[in-house]
DNA sequence: AACTATTTATAAGA
DNA sequence: TTCTTATAAATAGTT
């Protein structure tokens, strides 16, 4: 359709290619248009020259998802399901595995018990035990270094108190202020006499209430909604 | 191009809708062709009728899922990234809860106690405690209620047993029967008096190795590669 | 499906 | 790219 014939094949020359692809593209555009319009059909159109140019035509009421949705039902050729449903058992397994997680959770906090025979029990009972008596001695531990800590810098500030106290001596400044070293002097004895007390000083149990959730952490369910 | 010049508009007439979708479907494939051939162009044609058949042409050297892609690149008109995205996030979220929720168990578990200051020691050796406590009354409350019914089925077994013994003294096979009828009745006698002892009789604490793993669940990584 | 009068697309040239 | 125009191609209405 034009002054000559051609052949359908590769058009050779660069410059007269382009040509072409520009003509014709704005031609097969209007059909896909037309065809759409005309027969009611769901059209889907796109193609890229050979520089790379993008041109495409979705017929109305429609969009280019829905219509390679449509095509991969019918033709039954996967795209991406394989790939999304994988995802979904991943997502499905590491549900199941955060809900046995928190029940473990639950039940070592004393919780959901109904389930477990005596062998059972037991066996959380000792490792409750056994848990319970590490923590102590953990806590123990730690208190003992801290206090440890403490008791240094406290010597340590005495010692830099003392200092200032002899150095305020020797330059006869005592009347005016006496009342206030031995104040000082007196709380820091007492303090340190406290703390050779031992760690267990503050091992006192505190009231409250009860964590349900010890890192503070929130677990609330994730939107898996994949529409 | 016809005998007749028409409007471009949804044809009313359903056949003449069918027959034109026809015509027009081999012309607009076949233009596809061309200018896929004569101009070297990509293109992918996906067309389905009011009736739903799907006609569609793909420039050969190349396939629907790559055109796909190639247009989604280009467009950024996102078809699946963002669902994709969406999943790994919920993927990745899961993972961390998981993470800490592990982590919370082998804390519960006297280990990684590393990271925790006193006041959360201090909460944890509480929460420990109180849970033993609860795990302890819950399991004499079942081991009570399982040796209850272990007192009335001996109770009604040993009475089944006196009817007979008193069937067959009746019977007056006394001598046949007598050692190993005495020796039952003992049995059953010492078996009661145990049972009388209360719930504490299986109190006794087994040494097993502890467990790391309450439910015996496998929480293996799972395969999250998407490609 | 086939025919064919017409419309439409477009190759070549400007 | 766009316009022009001669000509090839597509197709609407008909059979």
């Amino acid at each position: 359709m034009g002054r000559g014939k051609i052949e359908i094949k590769k058009i050779e020359s660069l410059t007269n290619r382009q040509v072409t692809y520009s003509k014709r593209r704005v031609g097969i555009m209007k059909k896909a248009k037309e065809i759409a319009v005309l027969c009611d059909a769901q059209v889907s159109l796109i193609m890229f020259s050979s520089t790379g140019k993008l041109a495409d035509y979705c017929s109305p009421s429609t969009d280019v998802k829905a219509t390679y949705e449509r095509y991969q039902a019918i033709t039954g050729i996967d795209l991406w399901n394989a790939q999304f449903e994988r995802m979904q058992n991943t997502l499905k397994h590491l549900q199941e595995i955060n809900q046995n997680l928190r029940r473990e959770i639950r039940q070592r906090n004393g919780k959901e018990l109904e389930g477990l025979d005596i062998m059972e029990l037991r066996g959380l009972e000792q490792t409750l035990d056994e848990s319970l008596k590490i923590v102590r001695h953990r806590k123990y531990h730690v208190i003992a270094t801290q206090t440890d800590t403490y008791k240094k810098k406290l010597k340590s500030t005495r010692e830099v108190y003392r200092a200032l106290m002899h150095e305020m001596e020797m330059k006869d400044e005592n009347q005016q202020y006496g009342f206030d070293a031995e104040d000082h002097s007196r709380m820091y004895e007492n303090s340190i006499q406290l703390l050779n007390n031992g760690p267990q000083m503050l091992s006192f149990r505190v009231v409250q209430p009860s964590q349900p959730n010890l890192l503070g952490i929130s677990y609330d369910s994730h939107d898996l909604s994949l529409a």
